[in-house]
DNA sequence: GTGCGACCTGAAGTCAGCTTCAGGTCAAGG
DNA sequence: CCTTGACCTGAAGCTGACTTCAGGTCGCAC
């Protein structure tokens, strides 16, 4: 634990593949922390790589830094995450996961239907109005239909 | 086709689902044409219905507005596209949403290796480093990874 | 001809998830 | 002690897909 075990922000660019504007964001934004030098510089703890490993998984499949910050948030404060920490957090996107392929396969057979008739009818199209989401969501890019997107759970 | 034919902005609303904002929108930004009454309101031909389907079909399999504009670009100048022109839009789709859906099959079984081993390691883990893709890709928001949003093809 | 709801425009705001920049400070090797 | 590369901060910028707003105009019914 003394200062060899501390890791700079280079090294953490280096091993993690994020580049150093990210980290300081996802530092600013609570989803890692960070001791400083007397002089004010970051120092790493190797346990951040484990960490930005699975925030990266978690982004590749679609979750956002809010959800992200919520899953790392109930990891147990103070001692390094262990095998069976991060395989919980793991779980909870598989099933995330298994979602959202069913629900590109339903659109898929939707799709296929449409092009059997050719219609892409707007009441009848299950591709062109899928279960009334035509209502607003608000402002901002919507790259990816709800599922993707829901908001944190709040639950135990 | 006299103006008992053409759709003022707030039926397009009513029957599309589409707001206002979004429809001017997309005709700002090219998908989407519209004559105009000697007092320069919009009046939509019907044809736009059909037309807004297919964007909100396409947008909601995760298709960004270039390559919208791109498809719709190559419908036939001057006639209402007909049934088989629709289906040939369709069918480009059908093959992205499977190869969507491969994607997020593999990461699938990335992440139940994952939960095997546990390790979300930086080296072995394909989920936390799937195929290097830990290189930059500019700014902007990014929810899902590149398969969904490549650039537009410039093929026939 | 008048009232009023539907419609118009351009500019600015929003959101996520970062990046870029300017203008400094730290730390380690020589 | 000095240099040089790594690091710091806060503010601003960017992308995509829109929305919101202010301030004005249309068009139709009465």
């Amino acid at each position: 634990m003394d200062a060899h075990d501390l890791l700079t922000i280079g090294e953490v660019v280096r091993r993690s593949g994020f580049p150093a504007s990210a980290l300081r964001y996802y530092e600013r934004e609570g989803l890692l922390s960070t001791t400083r030098t007397s002089g004010g510089q970051r120092r790493y703890e190797r346990s951040v790589l484990r960490r930005l490993a699975f925030i990266r998984a978690a982004r590749t499949i679609g979750v956002g830094l809010d959800e992200v910050r919520d899953a790392l948030a109930r990891l147990p404060d103070g001692r390094t995450p262990n095998k069976a920490d991060w395989t919980r957090l793991s779980r909870a996107w598989r099933g995330r996961l298994d979602e959202q392929i069913a629900a590109l396969e339903a659109m898929r057979d939707g799709l296929d239907s449409c092009i059997g008739c050719g219609c892409l009818s707007l009441q009848r199209c299950k591709l062109s109005n899928p279960e009334d989401w035509i209502a607003s969501r608000g402002p901002g890019a919507q790259i990816f239909p709800p599922l993707l997107r829901r908001a944190p759970t709040d639950g135990p």
